[in-house]
DNA sequence: AATGAATGAGCTTTCATTCAT
DNA sequence: TATGAATGAAAGCTCATTCAT
């Protein structure tokens, strides 16, 4: 596996990158792809056994790497998690912006529905939040991270239904509002895990209704 | 549920205990006593450092009891954890309990609503409903507990949409909106960790209205 | 349980006792009854499990005492061991006894052959020789005891061969002989749990065979 | 067996093993040092104060290993006792298989008489046959390891009986014999236990005339 | 005489982390 | 860059023993 590596950094660099690149962006490249490698593997460990019960050993060995070369890219353990988090955020990030781009944020909203639903209901991905929030419970940084996240979200909600009614919402609940909406969808969560024959098309009818109502 | 025992005692067991409590029964007493002193205990140090990251010792060390003594309780650690989700299962139980007992169960929601917020929104609570979560990602015997119960309280909101519109709530949407009720409510712990700010008069306000309008 | 002991006392006394026994009489003759109970649950308790994995507490509720009354008869857990072993050797030396009263020792030991295999040859009861063997390799008290009783032993052998050929046996090889026709039977403890399959009779035949030999 | 594999280097493996010897095939040599080191200390420690009261600190800190580490080489303190009954085993096996490499078999093996005495009469290394056996009371594993050992060794055995007398030794008694004779060399190593001021000389006299006799 | 609550030392085992190579 | 040998600190748990009652 070494070799194969290194005949990859040798062979590969003409096409994909640019011809003058310097050694140490080369290096800064291959370091970024470990990092991910890494926290793709911790992703999958966390997962199915929780962030205290996944080993670095397990980690590592999961993907062919040495247990103790993972210290060369990541401080400690919990290092890990706060990257984990972070990408987590990241993608909830995204996803806020992607809402933010449209035009009509209402009508996009409403039609990601289905989507959201299916998301928040899978019960593998909720898990991970679940320890993610028990995390931020006690652990300053990752709370720091999520709140963070959140603000930036709730921004976003907050102009929607400010595009949506601009004299209607009255700033008096407009915050009651977004949160509200944001408790619909972080709820589900828990719905998945509680209560594993929930029916999606019927959770996703009544939630479009209820968002519908909320945005009039 | 001590409340409980002791009104047994007193009430229904004159005829098997003398005056002078028989030595069996206040060794009974006792034990039950250090059971929950336990609980509390382990309840506290979980809170703060999460069940996996607490020791035995340290539960033992914060009410002055030696670790060892503590198996003579519980089987073991993953009993303590059982039985402390035991706990909050039986006081969500409890509540969805009283409901149940009203003649006007919508009303009695909706009257609740502000204590229900404060409730979810109380961020230590919170934390240790993730988690809980978090441990019935993995730990099957705990996933059983809490869909039961979450299957209990299901069916007395059934029954709620029921009362208030015999013929109204089709059967179609029952099941959603019964999911979206609670998704309501689990949802705003997720809120009170990720936006301490939020204000709860606002959201009492806001998810009053949803839930009437939800019912009509 | 108390009180059906109690009662046994009681009833009983007057029977099976001289009429004017005294207390201090009486509570000597429990307390002995109490220590061959004991004794007798260790012996079960060890064989299952062997001296070191069987605990107090498990003897004791093997037949209804409390871990802790067990100390009022022996100092320690050692000290059951120990008295474990002097019951084994008591009867090792009894059985010499036996053999040394009869009148034509070589006769009654020929005679005997078959029962010494059966006892050699029972598995449960070699397990226990062994244990208490590899106790004697490293408690000196133990050795001592094992010692003293085979020492014993050995002078009842070392008659028998005497009473045989008055001039014959060569003091020579006396001790020689002695410890050839030990090591026969001793050996066969290790062979039946090393051969399960083992035809008893053949190996009495063979046996007989050989210390007829032995003595000619 | 190290001196087996250490021969096993030199002699057989110049094809695949450069002159620098391979960087992995010094860490499987350091390995197998480090399993042997394990199995010597623990060796040493069992035989002073028995399986149950050997700790693995102690196994490790005798000969300054952390005994964290010795979970790299073997999964449990249970695999280290298989692993010290198979290193007997297979030290038992290796005698057998030189007599029946033989041409007389008989001879040979009474020729070997003193040194078996010697051996059997060692009381250290006969407390560890105890422990084994004892241990083989109750775990199946090293029961069996023990029993399959003892059949090579009888089939062995049951071959030079017959090399001896191609007719005279009716299959009727054969086993018996076999079993007789192993029972004397076995039951040598309680008789140095429990006699150590045993004659050796005279022991090995009296036992030689004993096989002499039965082979006859 | 008898209980069983309580302790504290010790056990096996796991694991994040370090470091020589 | 990469390995894996090695450590040491804990963890969960057991148990002989003591002692108030």
């Amino acid at each position: 596996m070494p070799t194969a590596r290194a005949r990859d950094r040798r062979g590969g660099r003409a096409v994909d990158e640019a011809v003058p690149e310097s050694a140490a962006g080369k290096r800064a490249q291959i370091a970024d792809l470990r990092r991910q490698q890494i926290l793709d593997a911790a992703e999958a460990c966390f997962r199915q056994r929780g962030f205290h019960n996944a080993s670095m050993a397990e980690i590592a060995k999961s993907f062919g790497m040495s247990a103790g070369h993972i210290y060369n890219y990541f401080k400690s353990k919990e290092e890990i998690i706060a990257g984990i988090v972070q990408r987590d955020v990241d993608e909830f990030l995204a996803r806020a912006g992607e809402l933010h781009r449209e035009r009509d944020m209402q009508r996009a909203l409403l039609d990601r529905v289905d989507d959201g639903v299916a998301d928040k209901l899978n019960p593998s991905k909720a898990a991970r939040q679940f320890e993610v929030m028990a995390e931020a419970g006690r652990n300053p940084q990752v709370l720091q991270m999520v709140q963070a996240a959140d603000a930036q979200v709730r921004s976003v909600l907050r102009e929607m239904f400010r595009q949506t009614h601009p004299d209607g919402h009255s700033g008096r609940d407009l915050d009651g509002k977004v949160a509200v909406l944001m408790a619909l969808f972080d709820g589900l969560m828990l719905r998945g895990l509680r209560n594993p024959d929930l029916n999606r098309a019927q959770v996703t009818r009544v939630l479009r209704s209820v968002i519908a109502q909320m945005m009039r």
